[in-house]
DNA sequence: TATGAATGAGATTTCATTCAT
DNA sequence: AATGAATGAAATCTCATTCAT
């Protein structure tokens, strides 16, 4: 029944997201995956190695839905704002997935050899996207992780702020937020 | 002896910047600290409140760091250059204070009516600054919060990134960040 | 194993008993209990509810103890010996059981109308036994719970003077406390 | 200033009534007696002592009470009517002195010889009038301390559950169980 | 393989007591 | 004599993990 695998996965995302990295116990993990405390370790060697996957599951996910009809071969303005308007709705989509994100980055569960690893596995075509643009001259001098961090990354914090009514946005301000994005990469 | 109430929170910084909101037992807080563990109830009605009281202190170090000899009446990009470079070398020089802020937002401790509360106490030349330029049709017809996140606020997660060692910066990219950083914001 | 919970409230309640309602810490109805401290948590949701239940559990175990025998449709002196007898056969049986509702009832968790209602459910047929008596014209004109309370409650307070040493009782003096409590409730 | 002993001895008596033996901690009996905390103890060796204090404080007031226009001399109806009446007044007025009293003998500050020699210093009077009164005949032929206990002590569970309101009591009742101690200690 | 009762270390918080001023 | 800040042991309760069934 590895469906089971995927009950504990799915509550443990579930609960995070609700009740942020302080809020989940196996206990209540199990409870809402509807299996004995005991099967969780089964799956997972312990808390740890669940967050850990939780966070790569999500990764998965997130990777698909950015690059989602996107030709990151073609570094153009239109490609880039497919990039951006996935990224900017699956945030608006999944709010809690990116928050989770960044408390996982910031706990002891971090590791930046892993997650780097992680990264190209998952992001490369993102990452190529910008380097194809910087080699065509298109964009700034730039490691290609850090213009992607200023056109996309941001908008993890960002979104956050929506997503606790800190910020409002509406369809102007997005296209301005998008335009912002592209000059701020853009070589000039 | 006031001094034992700073050493509190400043232990307690350090060590939710270093080991996430998990990492933090008052225990060890009280250790970290120099202090025994009941004299933090002495100066916090509790743990909830000492976190609360780190985020509000580190916010007033932040703004008035940021804004040290910044003219906020002015938006050019000479006191651009300043607020980003001021906001730049504090989070280099205390990369656990807003590697901290983070964690906090993103935390249940988090209510966005007492935080806009704080935003205006403290930041409120800072967004007076972009009001300005703004009116000044300097920059994008957006609200003054969005343009200081664009410009500054970013600058958060791309410290952390440097912090944790997954980015290197130099000269160079200093120069070309700040650039992005006010292109992101100009009209054009 | 429902033998642990049973466990558990009899350490709870000889605890109380020697100690007062102060000598009872969780760890040490635990280690006389011969489990964890945190099994205690498994049957009983914290110390209030565990401290409630050794109360009721006690009530129910009184009740059964104090009507053995006896038929209280028949308000004659015989079975009025016999109730006394049992509820102070039971006393001197298990001298911490009382001592320990004294204490209760002493003690802030005691509610009025929740111990009304227990009153209610297992002291039923001794106070018909009263009423009974009463109109028949044999007891006093006073509300059964009074009568109770003469003839048998401050058997209770007398207990516990007993175990604490500070009264000897003999067979002599038996003859002469049943009698008197007779004598307490007689119409005349 | 010997009046801040009476001050810290009235706080705990007062915060024992209200919160129970529970609800007492120093720095709230310093409190609310308006003195320092280590004030208490330049005047009381330690929490116990204060206690024991306390205790002695209400015995000698409860003594001087029931013993009120008494002459223990004369072991007649109308004498023990007086005592029985101070006692039952008392402890009306003074609902709490005595459920204090309850949870003291409960308590591990309990001693028996203590007590014993505390209730020959206070209560010799009351006992002289029982001890009296078995001399001429007139009461059972048992120990002093049981006919007190019989005709007196058990007030204290009845007042117990008057003012927790679970009996009702007017100038009739009031008239039966004085007839009904009477009653229990009288020979026949 | 799955269960969930049991464990006990550890978290937060309280409070009796001390001691420098 | 008096203060009250500081202490740290101990209390309640939680929860990651284990293990007999």
């Amino acid at each position: 029944m590895p469906d089971k695998r995927e009950r504990i996965l799915a509550a443990a995302e579930t609960l995070i997201a609700h009740g942020g990295f302080h809020g989940i116990s196996m206990q209540l993990v199990a409870k809402h995956a509807n299996v004995a405390t005991g099967t969780i370790y089964r799956y997972f060697a312990d808390k740890e190695t669940l967050l850990r996957c939780v966070h790569e599951e999500r990764l998965i996910e997130v990777s698909a839905a950015i690059l989602q009809n996107v030709n990151t071969k073609e570094p153009s303005y239109e490609q880039f704002q497919k990039l951006w308007l996935n990224t900017m709705h699956y945030l608006q989509a999944n709010p809690d997935s990116l928050c989770y994100r960044v408390q996982y980055e910031a706990s002891p569960l971090f590791d930046r050899e892993e997650e780097r690893q992680r990264d190209e596995r998952y992001f490369k075509p993102v990452f190529e996207f910008f380097e194809h643009g910087r080699e065509a001259g298109l964009f700034r001098d730039m490691p290609a992780e850090l213009l992607g961090f200023l056109a996309l990354e941001n908008l993890m914090l960002l979104s956050q702020k929506c997503t606790k009514g800190c910020i409002e946005l509406d369809e102007h301000l997005y296209q301005q937020l998008l335009d912002a994005s592209w000059n701020a990469i853009l070589k000039r």
